[in-house]
RNA sequence: GCUCCCAUCGUCUAGCGGUCAGGACGCUGCCCUCUCAAGGCAGAAACCCGGGUUCAAUUCCCGGUGGGAGCGCCA
C-alpha cells in the first residue's frame, strides 16, 4: 500500500506555526516513502471559513514550498457524499435522528457540570428510531458503543485506550443536514485512501470516536501519529500578541523559507546531533518515531541564528531575490546602485534577517542624506579632515576601481601617517554609509563605486567646513 | 470536575539499565580584527519529587506534583 498522508486545515485563519509543522512532517512523510501529500480544506463550518483565510493557507504553504500532490479539496464540495454516508448509517441503524432541543442540551450540560460530571449525550433519543415528520427538526447522532474500549495505536505517543463508556453519541449531521467535523473527516480519510494521519494531539481525544466511526463503516482506522503542539518562547500557548504564529509573518520578519523549514523540523523531532537539513535531507532522514512526544517551545534566537546560517550558505541569487522584496518593502530601488548578489554578499555575514541586510543594504542604493551623530562625533576629527582630503585625490586618480587598489591606497596613506587603519577606516564609513557600521572598507567603496565614493566624501568634508568637526 | 497527553541545561534536543549525561541556540571569557559581524578556543548551565523492580536507574513500573489538550448542531 502507498504511503498517502495529507494536511487539513480549516479555513479560519492565517496559516499557523504549527499547522506549518504538521503539514512538513506530512509531506516529509509521504516524500520519504515515495507516496502522496494531499491537501484539503475544512471548511464544513460555513460561518467561520472565508476564502481569504484559504488563499492565506495556500500561500503559506506555497511560500514554504511545501507542495501537495493532491487537492486542493474542498469539503463543501463533497456534501452529496456525506450525506449519502450518514443515509447508510442511518439505514444500518448505526446513526439516529435526535429530536434534542437545544435548550434540552445545554440544561443537561449545566447539571451534569454542576455535579462535577463530564458533560455528555445522555442518549435521549438513541432508541426512538423515529425518522423526522416533515418541517420537524432533526440532527443525527452516531451510535456509539456503549462498552468496551477503543485502542488508538499511536505513532508517537504509544497505545492509548479510551472507554467508550467515557465517549457519548455525537452528532454527525446538524439539524440543516450538514456534516460536522469528526465525521467529515472520517469519510474523507476513508474515501481518499489516507495511510498515516499526522495532526496535532489536540485531536487525539477525537480519534477513538473517529476510529467507532471508522469501523462502523466497515474500514480499518489509518496509522495516527498526534504529535505535540508547539508554545512559545514562554512554555504558553502561542498567540498573535506573544511572538508571530503566522508563517506569513516571518517572511515579513525577514526569514527565508527553508530557515523556517530547518527550525521547524527540529522542533520536535531530532535526527541525532545534527542541526542543518536540507529539504532533501529531511525527506531522507525524516521519520515519525523520531517525534518528540513531549511539546515544544519556540526558540526565536535559534530561529535568527539558523536564518543567518542560511544567508550565509545559500545561493547568492536567491537570497538576493527575497532580499529585493524586503527592499521594494522599505522604498529602496536595488537597480541602481551595485549588483544586489554582489551586496548580498558582503553583508551575509552581519544580518540575521532580511530586513536587517535591507536596511543596511539602503546605503548602496542611496547617498545618506545625514550623519549618525556619535558617529560623526567620534570619527570625523578635526586631525582627519586633511587626510580625506589626500586620500580622496589618491582615489579619484584610481584608474581600475576594485577593492585591491582601493585597500593598497588606504593602507599607503595609513602608513605614511602613522596613523591605524580604523583612523581612516572609520570617517570614511561615516562619509559613504552615514553611520560607523558597514562591511570590510575597501569592498564597501569597491561597490559603490569611484564616482559615488568621491561624491560622498567631498559632502562629508563640506558638511565638516560648514557644521564643524570634533 | 471527568478523560487523555506530557516532564533531561533558560530553550531545542541526544540518550533507548552501567555515559566524566553528548550536541545546538543563547550566555560569559579569550583570540582574531579597519567598524559591525563572522570565525576559532575555553567556560558556566539539566535528568521534577517519592516509592518500587534490579547488582545497577535519567532510562522500566506505580503514585504525587506541575504543565497541556479534549469534553459544541467549531475544526
Amino acid at each position: 500500500m502507498t504511503v498517502k498522508t495529507r494536511f487539513a486545515p480549516s479555513p479560519t485563519g492565517y496559516l499557523h506555526i504549527g499547522g506549518a509543522r504538521t503539514a512538513l512532517y506530512s509531506y516529509l512523510y509521504a516524500r520519504r516513502h515515495g507516496g502522496s501529500f494531499v491537501l484539503r480544506i475544512e471548511d464544513t463550518d460555513r460561518e467561520r471559513s472565508t476564502e481569504e483565510a484559504v488563499n492565506a493557507i495556500l500561500e503559506g504553504m506555497a511560500w514554504l514550498g511545501l507542495e501537495y500532490d493532491e487537492g486542493p479539496f474542498y469539503q463543501t464540495k463533497r456534501f452529496d457524499r456525506y450525506k449519502e454516508v450518514i443515509q447508510q448509517l442511518l439505514d444500518e441503524g448505526k446513526a439516529y435522528y435526535c429530536f434534542c432541543t437545544r435548550e434540552r442540551l445545554d440544561k443537561l450540560r449545566e447539571e451534569q457540570m454542576a455535579r462535577k460530571q463530564k458533560p455528555r449525550y445522555d442518549g435521549h433519543c438513541r432508541n426512538l428510531n423515529r425518522t423526522p415528520k416533515q418541517g420537524e427538526e432533526a440532527v443525527v447522532r452516531f451510535r456509539n458503543p456503549l462498552d468496551g474500549e477503543v485502542v488508538v495505536d499511536d505513532r508517537v505517543k504509544g497505545k492509548v485506550v479510551f472507554q467508550n463508556a467515557e465517549l457519548d453519541d455525537l452528532i454527525i449531521a446538524r439539524a440543516d443536514g450538514t456534516p460536522t467535523y469528526n465525521f467529515t473527516v472520517v469519510v474523507d480519510d476513508m474515501d481518499m485512501q489516507i495511510t498515516h494521519v499526522i495532526r496535532g494531539d489536540d485531536h487525539l481525544n477525537n480519534t477513538p470516536r473517529q476510529i467507532n466511526i471508522l469501523r462502523a463503516l466497515g474500514v480499518e482506522p489509518p496509522v495516527y501519529a498526534h504529535v505535540p503542539m508547539i508554545l512559545d518562547e514562554h512554555g504558553k500557548k502561542l498567540s498573535k500578541r506573544a511572538g508571530a504564529a503566522s508563517v506569513m509573518e516571518y517572511r515579513d520578519m525577514g526569514f527565508l523559507p527553508e530557515a523556517v523549514l530547518n527550525y521547524l523540523v527540529r522542533l520536535g523531532w531530532s535526527h541525532g546531533d545534527q542541526e542543518i537539513f536540507s529539504l532533501d535531507e529531511m525527506v531522507a532522514l525524516f521519520d515519525i518515531d523520531d517525534i518528540n512526544s513531549a511539546p515544544s517551545s519556540m526558540n526565536p534566537s535559534k530561529l535568527l541564528w539558523l536564518n543567518q546560517h542560511y544567508i550565509k550558505h545559500s545561493d547568492r541569487k536567491h537570497v538576493a531575490r527575497h532580499l529585493s522584496w524586503h527592499m521594494g518593502r522599505l522604498g529602496i530601488a536595488p537597480s541602481q546602485g551595485p549588483a544586489l548578489e554582489r551586496v548580498v554578499e558582503a553583508l551575509s555575514e552581519r544580518a540575521k534577517t532580511l530586513v536587517e541586510m535591507a536596511q543596511s543594504a539602503r546605503f548602496f542604493y542611496q547617498a545618506p542624506t545625514e550623519y549618525d551623530a556619535k558617529a560623526y562625533k567620534k570619527h570625523v576629527t578635526e586631525a582627519i579632515l586633511p587626510v580625506l582630503k589626500e586620500l580622496r585625490e589618491r582615489l579619484a586618480a584610481l584608474s581600475t576601481w576594485t577593492g585591491e587598489a582601493i585597500h593598497a591606497q588606504i593602507h599607503a596613506l595609513a602608513e605614511e601617517r602613522a596613523l591605524g587603519l580604523g583612523k581612516i577606516a572609520q570617517p570614511l564609513r561615516v562619509a559613504v554609509a552615514g553611520v560607523a557600521v558597514s562591511p570590510p572598507i575597501d569592498v564597501t567603496l569597491e561597490l559603490l563605486g569611484q564616482e559615488q565614493v568621491l561624491s560622498r566624501i567631498d559632502r562629508l568634508l563640506n558638511h565638516a567646513a560648514t557644521e564643524g568637526s570634533s
